[in-house]
DNA sequence: CATATTTGACCGTAT
DNA sequence: AATACGGTCAAATAT
């Protein structure tokens, strides 16, 4: 294949259906005045791009990023030191199983993202931001018309450095956590105007936690407001 | 087959 | 006005 000659040609315009252009025509003057193959219609345009989006299995320190942040979050309801206490005996029994490393990952909850609180939540990106040196992810809740959103930083170990939290919950929770959410360090949680919440975790492992039933899978995905 | 995640590009805002 | 950065989108991919 040609595959990185045609990604040569071609600027990988993602998804963006309001930019329409300069590839298209740049595809052309490109694919005319070089060796690469002719495009001749906008579908050969699109088979011309680079694939986006390559997949590596995740590591199960990632996984266990996205657990904890996860669970981190109560957005608010309880009170931080009555989570960490109940946290800290699941925390235990995760870092066992991390440590032998003979564990699978939790699909369930990384694909759900169903926290402790009960509120499911679905990553829709991620970024190396400058003020950190660790990969911010984002974060929207799951339910249609839940404006909540968050903002995680993790470290490779899988820590969390920093959780952000926007927006109030509009609607009861899909779950009902079966214990309170906790953290295994110092947390501060802070709400500024905007119902957003900010919540700091130094260190600590944290754990996962039994699966709930599979949530409510929202599939707002794809979908876009307007 | 359906759905969540990954990931680079795009866009708006701040500097 | 130009550039940089953060946040969001959506195709591709994995599960």
């Amino acid at each position: 294949m040609q595959s990185h000659e045609k990604v040569a040609a071609v600027k990988p315009v993602a998804s963006r259906p309001s930019s329409r252009l300069r590839s298209y025509s740049m595809l052309l003057e490109d694919s005319t005045a070089t060796d690469s193959p002719r495009i001749t219609s906008l579908e050969d345009a699109v088979l011309l791009r680079r694939p986006k989006a390559t997949r590596f299995t995740s590591p199960l320190s990632d996984l266990s990023t996205e657990i904890a942040a996860t669970r981190l979050q109560d957005s608010g309801s309880h009170t931080v030191n009555e989570q960490m206490k109940a946290d800290a005996e699941q925390v235990a029994c995760w870092d066992h199983l991390t440590a032998s490393q003979s564990v699978r990952k939790p699909v369930v909850s990384v694909k759900n993202h169903l926290s402790y609180d009960g509120y499911s939540w679905r990553k829709y990106g991620q970024k190396q931001v400058k003020g950190s040196e660790f990969p911010r992810s984002y974060y929207k809740c799951t339910h249609p018309t839940c404006p909540v959103k968050r903002k995680v930083e993790t470290t490779p170990d899988g820590q969390i450095a920093e959780i952000v939290y926007n927006g109030e919950h509009n609607h009861p929770k899909p779950h009902p956590p079966k214990k309170p959410l906790l953290s295994t360090s110092k947390e501060t949680l802070v709400a500024n105007n905007d119902a957003e919440a900010v919540v700091e975790a130094s260190q600590g492992g944290y754990g996962f936690l039994e699966e709930f039933g599979n949530g409510s899978g929202i599939s707002d995905r794809n979908r876009r407001s307007e």
